[in-house]
DNA sequence: GATGAATGAGTATTCATTCAT
DNA sequence: GATGAATGAATACTCATTCAT
């Protein structure tokens, strides 16, 4: 469990020097640099994908983008706001990987069952990374904030629709949209991590039937008539 | 060059390992050194609460316990190891929580909502250390195996309870037991954890009742004629 | 809870171990790494002959060639790392300096006198480091394989010579040369130990006219008619 | 190379309580403690000959021996204070089995053959605790000294024969006795550490016959008439 | 006398970050 | 902009020795 052991943290109060600062805040000036900083910011998502943010090294990431640890400080403030940039990129994938997209199917529970299987595959494609940023965003505020809004957007749509639906009268209207979606969030997002990061083995569709199902009578969910 | 002609033949100075080990292993001898380990796991527990695993260092853990740094390594391998302990504690301070105690409900609904108490009372009593923990098990397995334990207790007899009530006709027969009762046992963990942990702000008892609510209906659990 | 059901899939974050390890091993790149990692050794060689093996810290090896800690850790392994190296070069300066050089004296006598001389005076100049590779030689066969080196060096010279010497006449033939070498190797190297280590007070020429009789009657070493 | 870090020293400044160092000063006081100090001296020596004076931990010891960690320091001073007894012991039991006992042989080469086999018997019956006192005794003068004491007392058993020998007219009178038995004595000394230390693979008789044919010739023994 | 327990000084090594070319 | 090199803080663990029962 060596690897636990913490490395040195950044020495305080010794800055930067005033140079290689200016040079980060202004940003890439070239077409080259803007390459590099998505060379290093593709390579940390590799690196962080692989080891983890604790055992991953800046010196891992340089070497992976090809280039010297000087130059990633060029780009980048510091292993974390490197860090910071993969999670939002995640965020973003996720958020849109989330959106309904093609034609909405005839029946809700057709529709529900889409959205599972939207976030199940979404969930699928980032799962080594979640895992780095749940882990990061326990001690880390701003991570965690990150984690929080992938599970906002997916939150308070499923919210909307739940108002929708009540007010078409296809849904219990005495269930609160908000707190019972937060409640189905958290168990589809749960079911997810048991299978997909904690590798218990589910067979798929069966688990799905099982999400949609309690989904739907859980908000007594009708067919329109 | 006299005694650069003159190795060693089996080389001396190899000897056993570390020699501590041995008193560690037999455990306390005399109730004092009994109180002394039970001081030393408390401070522990305390200071991993407050520090995370990662800056609490084994100097605070003695210091919190009164003692000095040797003698913690008289009762403890090492940092890990009273970790291990003070989760392995967690684990059965919370499976026991979990069980139910005192005279059984009248009504299936009130059952329902008992165990939902019960589990958040336990989780929240213990919500810093699950933090900890569940930080700690996502790179160490034997961690991770604690963590587990507790689902599985959770999981086990909720889907024992399922089955029971199906056989009494009081919940849809078309469920699979042990699929349900994972998913809904991901709905209150993982609900509990965005309220106790990330610091969502639910009223206790909406969400109480919208859990309870939720679980009952995606069951079609009925009272019993 | 929530964390305590979430045990990592593949444990993340471990990763690959160190790093500065793929810089050693590359070796400096730079006119100022090599020069830096001159002195290191330089300093390390110092260190070791003044204060020996164990009571030599790292700290005090980069303070006496000038740069931080760190900065060892950039060309160097460990401790043992640069003993290593160390007792490397010693073993080359020693081999080297055995090696007979000049021109070669006319009489036998004076051939015996001349690698006498040369032994003594290879081994008065590393007197010091000598000691310190004999201690740690104890117990590192990596170490005691470097000072077999040179007794093998200097004992297979001999044997060569006996064997030609031998082979004119002037040596008695009934010896075996690889015995007698080893035997007479041992004598002159235990000898300038307990003189130049261990400071039993000897006078010089004293001694080597001792060494030569001693070793040229052992030999039955006739003049060449 | 962890066995080479050295363990912490004696606290400095902190002596022992008046008490226990009373009792050590005064010794045993009856026969049960004799018999427990002697216990504590053979299990010592058993320790370390099979780990060496830096890997024995005063707990080994006393753990050899069957006592508790505390009776070791009412016994011994300190971890070389017991090594002194030990190293003494060894010197004593040396100096012995190095005198001549037994019928003197009829033939001075004989008399050299049995001196010689007298060593080496001697040597090799001790030969793994002459290696950790030989690598305490690089830099402990005291050691040193007692390893010292059993060449002297070979040096000088040798150089008197030497001179009887001279006076017979056995001997080449132009040899300095004393420093031709100095470093004849260099000469079989090393020999044995070379073979029994270093693992060397002589064979035993021929390796004899050399050290006594050098020795002889060296000396240009002459049987008398 | 015997015991179990308590003490605490001492040190190698990593790695994020800065800086001189 | 790019590079190689320099920096230095931070921390776990052992074991000889003492001491209260």
């Amino acid at each position: 469990m060596a690897d636990l052991m913490r490395p040195a943290p950044a020495p305080v109060g010794v800055g930067p020097g005033p140079d290689q600062q200016l040079r980060r805040d202004a940003g890439p000036q070239t077409d080259r640099g803007h390459a590099r900083k998505a060379e290093l910011l593709d390579a940390a998502r590799r690196v962080f994908e692989r080891q983890g943010f604790l055992d991953a090294r800046v010196a891992d990431i340089a070497e992976e983008a090809g280039v010297s640890q000087g130059t990633f400080y060029t780009y980048f403030d510091s292993k974390e706001a490197i860090f910071r940039a993969v999670a939002t990129e995640l965020r973003d994938r996720m958020i849109e990987a989330l959106k309904p997209h093609g034609p909405r199917p005839a029946t809700v529970h057709e529709q529900v069952d889409q959205a599972m299987r939207r976030f199940v595959a979404a969930y699928r494609a980032e799962a080594r990374l979640i895992v780095v940023v749940a882990q990061l965003g326990q001690s880390t505020p701003e991570i965690a904030e990150l984690r929080l809004a992938v599970r906002e957007a997916f939150v308070a749509r499923t919210a909307r629709g739940i108002r929708v639906q009540q007010a078409q009268g296809l849904v219990d209207p005495g269930l609160d949209p908000w707190l019972a979606s937060e409640v189905l969030g958290s168990m589809v997002d749960a079911t997810c991590w048991v299978w997909l990061n904690l590798g218990k083995d589910f067979d798929e569709e069966a688990l799905l039937s099982t999400l949609t199902q309690v989904w739907t009578r859980a908000l007594h969910l009708q067919e329109p008539r």
